[in-house]
DNA sequence: CGGCATCCTCTTTGATACTG
DNA sequence: CAGTATCAAAGAGGATGCCG
């Protein structure tokens, strides 16, 4: 990108970080931190492989990715975030935030691992001394799987051989159920598939704030 | 912009304000809302006029701009942010928070407005039920004026007739000095100009953290 | 003067094919 | 798997002109 050069500390970062996919580039590593080339294609769908190269390139060279040549045996190569790099979740998250209004519909491309930020971001265990709860969400691509961790939740792909819960449904539903903004019946009643015990998903949703009815 | 097309509410989120200046003219409009054309242009060095058009037109249309054109007599267009655009605030925070750090050196264009948001976030009346203090900054095109204001801090353009301080220095040492990053002392030996009450400048500026001697 | 629109050039992006 | 090479299309930059 040809530089702003200003001496403002956000035209700076834009510099860095402001061209096409750089930042969707750093949310799959965010998400998943220690990427194949070929999962950072699949975690962007659309993105033209030479730019990919490019970018990953240039963050390699501000600092914010490093590369690791796995061994002979594996012959793959990593990527991963720098602390530098990971000092940018304050801005994928404020841009999820405030993109969050535009998710009204559930069009376009979609990987149920871009879930894992919004998720952790508002789920809580609202009772950390009670046994742990695992939840599995069936929304896309791949299973997620939510875990309670000491009053923490770790939101990741897998699946585990008994879950609490299994919720099945579109992302919306999915986001709007644990986001607090849809009642568990309500959502039921809109194509949410649900199996297992009601309380593990209220023991780690977001509290609705009072009337909303519609997904997010 | 081509849209990235993803149910995700981050790329969302670039596919409205991911272009090129988009952000930076968001900025412009957080710091000064209700700018003219003009005022943006100036605020924005190096944008073509066509790409400054295009880009209000397009933020209007996605709810973040409103144009107000004044009645006959002054004759002239204003730009705002809606609430909409104020809530990008955060982002463009998160962006300068983390561009801090390459700001190192002052090079570049610079506007002294633009220290309006670093300023309002790194300072804070530590003696709030004292009399209002105000601090004058010299450095750059145009003086700014920091006003204590029942704990808060204002920081705009604008003189006073008999400021508590006034410093005058390149933005790097005047951003160290109120940042907490650079004694005032140390900040006077490498060419800073100050007059007047120190304790005003201590009693708005950041606590020192601890031993840094550099400006940011 | 303020607020653009047009025209042209140059750079970046996108799509696809191919390679060690 | 992890890219490079190539080429067409879109977008950005810069100059200038227009209109109230």
């Amino acid at each position: 990108m040809r530089t702003y050069d200003q001496f403002c500390a956000a035209a700076r970062a834009l510099d860095v970080v402001g061209d096409r996919w750089t930042l969707l580039i750093v949310r799959e590593l965010l998400i998943r931190d220690g990427a194949r080339y070929t999962d950072l294609q699949y975690g962007l769908p659309g993105i033209a492989t030479n730019l990919l190269a490019n970018r990953l390139r240039e963050l390699e060279e501000h600092g914010i990715v490093t590369r690791e040549a796995a061994p002979p045996p594996v012959a793959t190569t990593l990527f991963r975030l720098t602390p530098r790099g990971e000092a940018l979740k304050p801005v994928l998250m404020a841009l999820g935030e405030w993109g969050g209004p535009l998710l009204e519909t559930a069009s376009g491309e979609f990987r149920s691992h871009w879930l894992v930020l919004p998720l952790e971001r508002r789920l809580q265990d609202h009772r950390p001394e009670a046994p742990p709860v695992t939840i599995e969400l069936h929304t896309g691509d791949q299973p997620l799987l939510i875990e309670t961790d000491h009053g923490r939740v770790h939101v990741r792909p897998g699946t585990v051989a008994t879950p609490d819960a299994t919720l099945r449904g579109s992302p919306p539903l999915i986001l709007g159920v644990l986001g607090g903004d849809l009642d568990l019946t309500a959502a039921c009643a809109q194509g949410l598939d649900f199996e297992g015990d009601p309380d593990a998903v209220r023991r780690v949703a977001r509290p609705a704030v009072a009337e909303s009815q519609t997904a997010e």
